[in-house]
RNA sequence: GGCACGUUGGAGAAGGGGCUUAACUCACCAGCCUUUCACGCUGGCAUUCACGGGUUCGAAUCCCGUACGUGUCACCA
């Protein structure tokens, strides 16, 4: 073991095109793992499958990493003295190393044919390999590789025992060597597969903690053999409860397309805020010893993150309730960044005149994301279809009638109004209520759905007069007027 | 199918032999506040910890078995 080292850890993603949640959340922990004791995070990009490749993913992983404050101390853009930090440009580190292991026998070079190997699939089925190759004479190997033969390098895995390994949030792990494949090291692309590469790198790169996704688990005693034989210290291992999605069907799965949004860009689109996502997902998978607090920043992560807290059992990303840490956040938001924030798009949709940044006020704690703000307000961009019914209210029991007639009583107080604030018209229709006899809330409730022509609205009918300014408030109430006379 | 891991309410979860008549949060329901909605506040929401045995004076907590679920068995990671 390792105890004395400073922990290290990595973030090692495929450049698949997206950012997964589940690859973020294993990215976060791996990143507090190693704050919370003040050691170091790196990224290296895992891209030895030249077939999955897509353009300008290793910057989709990078902007995320930089958006959600995960900042890591080597790897792509920031170099280091373990570089390079992309697989597909150490191919000679992993040949030496695996050309190391044939040497000692413990791997050994296969020139079975793809075709052979999928007839052996078709036949038996789940027998896997069948190790035709394990037992070559190595005159024949040797010659074979003269030839020119294409070829690949397998791991010689025991026949018999039984390896074992400790994970830190599993336990005791083992697994019977004729359980394990003798799986492909080096393909015959020259590239390395993940089994191999990785464990070479994590070795190279001082990795002292492994991090990642608990799909890995059992594949994991086939990697502290290949550290055994090489004789490098094996890393201690941290596996991850998986992210699971609930289909409409109700069925869990691993968290996929199929469940929507899974892509921090999506959700990041989706109008929620990198700091909300990462609080959450933090939140997913682990918590906290000896408090219920849940709104985290990165800081205050770091300094609360322990391997203890960390669960055995998947956990169902829930977006309900990533929606409250959302509206949380946005809550916390000062109401100038807010604004910020809302008034271009607001501007994009509201007519010239509307004050922007008092529909935002409106909006701050009325709003889920961002991207729910232009059905919000539908309403002040248009003069939306009215039916006369929408003036039936129970509660303050209004009718179209009762409404019709507080509306022609209070458009010309309304006109006279020379200070046009809300709290001025509020004053304003309350007197006019207790003059008239009428309740306040009937009142409100005509001049509301006058003005707004909308049942549901972000803030009263005052504030929303205040929003629309005295001209469109006017005209509105005159256009309600005419509707309901007619 | 083999192997591995998991199982506390609709979701996240605390608790890890007596302090639990099982915290806390989301969702949901009811009420209050109120210029609709939202915010905020108050209360409700598992007599029970997958099931069955066992150990013990005592179990959600320890042991065994069963069921169910998920993961994994690629020249993908």
């Amino acid at each position: 073991m390792c105890d004395n080292q400073t922990v290290k850890t990595r973030f090692a993603p495929s450049p698949t095109g997206f950012m997964h949640i589940g690859n973020l959340r294993t990215a976060l922990y791996a990143y507090l793992l190693a704050r919370a004791q003040g050691g170091s995070f790196i990224v290296r990009i895992e891209d030895t499958d030249q077939e999955r490749l897509v353009e300008g993913a290793v910057d989709v992983i990078l902007d995320t990493l930089r958006m959600t404050g995960l900042s890591y101390d080597e790897g792509p853009g920031v170099g280091g003295p373990n570089g390079p930090y992309v697989q597909s440009e150490r191919r000679d580190i992993y040949k030496k190393y695996a050309e190391q292991l044939v040497a000692q026998g413990d791997a050994y070079y296969c020139f079975c044919t793809q075709e052979r190997l999928a007839a052996l699939h078709d036949e038996g089925g789940l027998g896997g390999y069948d190790r035709h190759c394990r037992d070559l004479s190595a005159d024949e190997v040797a010659a074979r590789l003269q030839a020119g033969e294409s070829y690949v390098i397998r791991q010689k895995i025991p026949l018999e025992g039984v390896t074992s390994y400790y994970d830190e949030v599993f336990g005791e792990i083992s697994m019977e060597n004729k359980e394990m494949q003798d799986q492909i090291l080096l393909k015959a692309d020259g590239y390395p597969t993940y089994n191999f590469a990785h464990v070479v790198d994590d070795h190279l790169m001082g990795i002292t903690h492994v991090v990642r996704g608990s799909e890995y688990l059992t594949s994991t005693p086939k990697y502290v053999l290949l550290y055994d034989a090489f004789g490098w210290e094996r890393p201690h291992y941290v596996h991850l409860p998986l992210l699971m999605g609930q289909g409409p069907d109700g069925k869990v799965s691993k968290l996929s397309k199929r469940h929507g949004a899974v892509s921090f860009q999506d959700l990041v689109n989706g109008g929620y805020l990198p700091e909300a996502i990462l609080n959450y997902i933090a939140l997913l998978g682990w918590c906290p010893k000896g408090t219920n607090q849940e709104i985290f920043s990165l800081a205050e992560l770091q300094q609360s993150f322990s391997l203890e807290g960390v669960s055995k059992s998947p956990s169902v990303f829930d977006y309900e309730k990533l929606n409250w840490f959302n509206s949380e956040y946005i809550k916390a938001l000062p109401p100038e960044e807010f604004a910020a924030r809302a008034v271009p798009v607001l501007a994009d949709i509201c007519p010239a005149g509307t004050d922007l940044t008092k529909l935002a006020a409106l909006l701050h704690t009325r709003v889920i994301t961002f991207a729910e703000i232009a059905g919000k307000v539908d309403f002040v961009a248009e003069r939306l279809p009215l039916d006369a019914e929408a003036y039936t209210n129970k509660k303050n029991k209004t009718t179209p009638e009762l409404c019709l007639q507080i509306l022609q009583q209070v458009r010309p107080l309304l006109a006279d109004v020379a200070d046009w604030q809300n709290d001025t018209l509020f004053e304003l229709l309350k007197q006019y209520a207790a003059d008239s006899g009428y309740k306040a809330g009937a009142v409100m409730w005509a001049v509301r759905i006058a003005v707004a022509r909308k049942a549901v609205t972000p803030g009263g009918a005052t504030e929303l007069m205040e929003v629309f300014g005295r001209e469109e408030s006017l005209s509105r109430i005159d256009l309600a007027i005419t509707e309901l006379g007619a």
